[in-house]
Parts: C-alpha cells; structure tokens; sequence
RNA sequence: AGACCCAUGGUGUAAUUGGCAACACUGCAGAUUUUGGUUCUGUCAUUCUAGGUUCGAGUCCUAGUGGGUCUACCA
C-alpha cells in the first residue's frame, strides 16, 4: 500500500487506518444519496464534495443513488436536475444513476431473512399505538402484543402484504430488538409499511415500501459502499445500521457521520425552500437569491468558488456556522482571474466633455482582463457626451481623500482621457442633471504627456453608443443571518423587503453579444452575470457579488 | 429524565498525537495601483471553568458548565 496520502480531517483519518489495515483489499467506494424530491443546496454540495474529493484522494470511486423508497414525494423530474446540478459542480459518478427502488426485491428478501431468524414481526397494531409502545426518552417502551407472532405467521403475513391483500396502514413489518432500549430506535423500528401508492420508477410492482433505516445501509451494502459518509443527525441510526448488518450478515459498510454545513442568509431545509417559492417569495427554485446549486449557478457563482468554499470549510463533529462574507471571498477569487471587464453605468448621470468637437469619435483600446492577458483587448467608442456614476460626483468634495468628480478636480476616464470637472448643472430640487468638464488632449491614455496627475479613475459609457441593460441587484434573502434559529418566529418574518432592485443600466456596446452564463466584471462595481431572461433587445444582468471597497466616504 | 456527540480569536479550520497556539476569511493600519478592485506588509487568543498527572497540557485524567442530536408507517 504505498504512498496513502495523509489525512486532511477525522474521516480521512478512518480511511488510512483502514488502508494501512487492508481492509476491503483497499478499497474506497463512497456514495451521494439524495432523495430526489427536491434541489440540491449549498448543504448537499458540501456533502457531495466530501464524497467525491475523499474517493479521488484515495483512489476510490463514488456512487450516485437516489433514495427512493417514499413514493409520494418523489418525482422523476428531480433525478435530473440533481444529475445536472451534481455534473455542474464538476463530478461524474461511477457507471449509472443507482436506485435503492432497484433493490426493492433485495430488500423484500432481507425482510424474509429477518422473519426467519425471528428478528422480525409483523405488527398490527395502528400508528399511534407504535408510538405509545415506543416509551419516552429515559423511559422503556412496551412490548406489541403482536410481537410473538410464530416465523410461519410473519411468512405468510409478510407475504400477503406484498401481495396487497391489506389496506395502508394497517400492518407493518417490525424489527425485534429491544423495547428498553436506550436508542429509541432500536424499540422494535418499522422496516416495512404499506402504500398503494404507484412509485416514479417501479409503478405499481409494489404496495410496500421499506423505510430508510431499512433501505438505505441495505443498498450501501449491496453497492459494497466501503464508507457511507453522512451528516451528524444519522448517529442515532448508526447503531440500527450495523444492527442491520449483523443480522443480515451483509456486506459491512461503514457509516460516519459529519457536521453539516450551515451558512449565514441561506437556508438549508427543503421544507422551507419549498415554501419560498409556493408562496412566491422568490421567482423559483432558481432564483439567484436561493442557496440552492440551481439558483447559485443562476447567479454567476463559478461552482469551482462552491467547490473551494466546500473545501476550505473543513469536515469535522462541530456545529458550524460559515460567513456568507467567506462564500463570497471564494467566488470572488474566481471571478478575479476569470471575469473580462467591462463598463457600465448603473445610475446614470450625463457628462458633457465641452471642449471636445460636437460630433468627433474616436475609440480606445483596453485590456479585457488585467489578470489574464490572454484574453485581449477590445475597443470603447469615446464622444463629448458621457454617462458616469452619479455617486461618481459630488457638489462639493467631502475630504482631502475624495478622488472623484467634484468642481475643480482632475479625474481619469478609464483608459481614456484625464478631465476637469468645470461645473454642472441641476433641476429645481437640487438634483444634478448634467457634468461639465474639460478634457486634456494630450492625456491620452498610454500615452500621456499632460503632467496633470489624477488620483481618481472612473468607469463611463459613452451616450451615443451605449446600450440599455437590465440590472437585477440582490441583498440577502433574510434580514437575519440565522432565520431559523428564532423561537417562536417564523423564517419567513426575517424577509428582506429589499432583496431585489431591478435597475436599467447603460452598458457599453460590446455587451450586447454576451451570452447567457457569462459573468463580467462592471469595472468598479462588481461581478454581473447574463441570466436566461436576456433577449436580443434587452441583456439582463444578475449582480453575483460586489467588489470590496476600502473607500470610507 | 436517559443515551450519544461536541467545546481553540469575530467566523471556520490546524497544531508533527505531551514540547514556543498555525492558516484562511473578516476587522484595523500601511505600501503599490489608469478598478477606492487585485497584489504586498503589519496587526488582532489567558485554547469553556475548576482541580489533577507531568520538567512541560489545547492535547491525558476527574468534576462541572455550555451547545447539539434522538421518542415519523419522512429521508
């Protein structure tokens, strides 16, 4: 066994020692398994990149397995958006998408096993009398009098279930462990109910469905899961999975649990996403204010910035609660090396270049990306008429560090010329409706030779070439980091009124060509990518995340 | 009430398994900059508490404190 890479976390840890062990020859299958019955979230992406980069590390492989045992709630049509949504994080699974639905037979016949061993029973008894059995916390549970059923009665019981002779609800099949039990689980759990239900795979081949403690550790052994990696909240179970294992005298996969991964303004419960979007608080699973991988992506975060976040953030047993600053750092990184920049205004405000011939154009060339020369250069059509940020100027400069537009100041237009703020004018409540200035003809950029030395540098789109965007600008979805961490309060009560602002723009030319997905850098504003909703007439930009700022104005 | 899990700066993760508490993010201060971006430099901790073992404890032991999970025919 040479050379095992060494151990980032506790899992890792498990996974040298049984390597250095030889055990299972070896070798290393994990596995991701979400119920498909609902979007991924930045949630599941971390559980699946523990999943995936541990096997790549160790030389193992990864499966992908829709747990699919609940026919009510699940649908076909989430297996392929999870598909995508996994593909786009930058992973490929082992062979095909795997079902536990396709081990309903196996698992029918596990049952079996159990009968016959006498480690299982069918149960008549109604829901609510199964919950009085099961005792309270501290306090043993009580026998089912049905608990004693001979292995023949459990046979042909079991058998006519699966053969629909009883009503929903009305049977169970029941391990037989302990009723003191003090893991409540293991008070005699439910493996087996009925459903008349038809099912988005198996239609209607069965009426009985197992349940996940009796489906999920079964179909990581069928799949010789070697660790089946899964979130703290499943420690409790362990014990009824290698319970399970023993009786069933199956292949022993070996389940260990982590933190999940909580980040401050996303919300990780499909209940609750569910619900945003059913009450129309956001535009869809999609919505660029979601945490879900779908809404995420719509919003221009690279999946390698997910990625890298997932990474960096660790695996351990702790509660934790991750900076939203800290996502946006990552996706930053990325948009930083790969993100063109371009101009454009957010809020306009008309600058008129005075001594620049009425009619004259000319054209710059500038850099497409500082960090990436490979990516070119490109030309910015230049006139005597402008549009610049209106919190570009000020009526009067506020301190010995403002740099920007103000009378008497000299500023750079960006890879053109360096002006002189002369004055400007404004309607009768005080709102300026128009910059005059002056610019220095031999200021040119790249080739300056005025001496006149401006220590601001502003974007601009000139007017005659510019075009209208459509900008959707994005706060957090809650006024709360941790909306659900309020007694008494609802989630909902922490919505940002102000989550979206949809602005018209004016961009420069160049960005008419872009294409939906394609993020870019507003020169000093921030990361803006092309959403689906853009048309040939209208570009329609989703702000991904802003630029830092050290400028304390 | 019982069982189990966890405890290191504002946040998250480390610490060669007993040897000077490190890294990232954030914050603050500064340098560079035709993006107030990027880059670079500096700076921010009685390791939950109290005892104990030891030459030496974040690490081991004991007790306490605080937080989390578990009583679905959901996963």
């Amino acid at each position: 066994m040479p050379n095992i890479p060494e151990a980032d976390n506790f899992i890792e840890e498990f996974i040298v020692e049984d390597l250095k062990n030889g055990k299972h020859n070896g070798r290393i299958h994990t596995r991701f398994p979400p119920e498909p019955n609902g979007y991924l979230h930045i949630g599941h992406a971390k559980a699946i990149v523990i999943n995936f980069e541990i096997a790549k590390k160790y030389g193992g492989k990864t499966n992908l397995r829709m747990d699919d045992t609940n026919p009510t709630t699940e649908e076909t049509h989430f297996v392929t958006n999870i598909e995508n949504d996994i593909r786009w994080l930058g992973y490929e699974w082992e062979g095909d998408t795997l079902y536990a639905s396709d081990y309903f037979a196996t698992l029918y016949e596990y049952g079996l096993r159990l009968i016959d061993k006498g480690l299982a029973y069918v149960d008549d008894s109604t829901p609510d009398e199964i919950e009085a059995q099961k005792g309270d916390i501290g306090i043993p549970g009580t026998n089912s009098p049905y608990r004693d059923r001979s292995i023949e009665e459990n046979r042909d019981l079991f058998t006519r279930m699966k053969d629909g002779e009883f009503p929903d609800g009305s049977k169970v099949l029941r391990a037989k462990i302990d009723m003191a039990h003090p893991n409540l689980l293991l008070r005699d759990p439910v493996l087996y109910r009925i459903k008349h239900e038809d099912h988005h795979r198996t239609g209607d081949q069965w009426c009985i469905y197992p349940l996940y403690d009796f489906a999920h550790g079964q179909s990581d052994s069928v799949e010789g899961i070697t660790h089946s990696l899964c979130s703290l909240e499943f420690r409790h179970h362990r014990d009824l999975y290698n319970w399970l294992i023993e009786a069933l005298e199956i292949f022993p996969s070996r389940q260990i649990e982590f933190a999940r991964m909580n980040v401050d303004y996303l919300i990780t419960s499909k209940r609750r996403l569910k619900k945003l979007v059913e009450e129309g608080i956001v535009s869809g699973w999609d919505d660029p204010r979601m945490g879900t991988l779908a809404g995420m992506r719509r919003r221009g975060y690279p999946s390698l910035a997910i990625r890298n976040f997932c990474m960096r953030t660790g695996v351990t047993k702790r509660e934790n609660q991750q900076e939203f600053g800290f996502l946006e750092h990552c996706v930053r990184e990325v948009l930083n090396e790969s993100a063109n920049r371009y101009m454009a205004v957010l809020n306009p405000v008309k600058l008129v270049i005075t001594n620049y011939p009425e009619g004259q154009t000319e054209t710059f060339v500038t850099d497409n990306n500082p960090e990436d020369e490979s990516q070119g250069t490109r030309e910015l059509p230049f006139s005597r008429e402008i549009w610049v940020e209106r919190e570009d100027f000020r009526k009067e400069p506020q301190n010995r560090k403002y740099f920007r537009l103000a009378p008497g100041k000299d500023v750079r237009l960006k890879s053109a010329y360096i002006i002189h703020v002369d004055g400007h004018e404004e309607d009768e409540d005080g709102n300026v409706t128009q910059i005059n200035c002056t610019y220095y003809p031999n200021s040119r950029s790249g080739e300056d030779t005025s001496g006149v030395k401006a220590k601001g540098t502003i974007h601009w789109v000139s007017v005659d070439t510019a075009i209208d965007v459509e900008v959707r600008q994005y706060e957090n979805l809650f006024t709360d980091p941790t909306p659900m961490d309020h007694e008494g309060k609802d989630f909902l009560e922490f919505i940002n009124p102000n989550s979206l602002t949809v602005i018209e723009a004016k961009g420069e030319p160049a960005l008419a060509k872009a294409e939906a997905g394609q993020t870019f850098q507003f020169l000093r504003k921030g990361y803006f990518t092309v959403d689906p909703d853009s048309t040939e007439e209208k570009m329609v930009f989703n702000s991904t995340v802003g630029l830092k700022s050290s400028w304390k104005g």
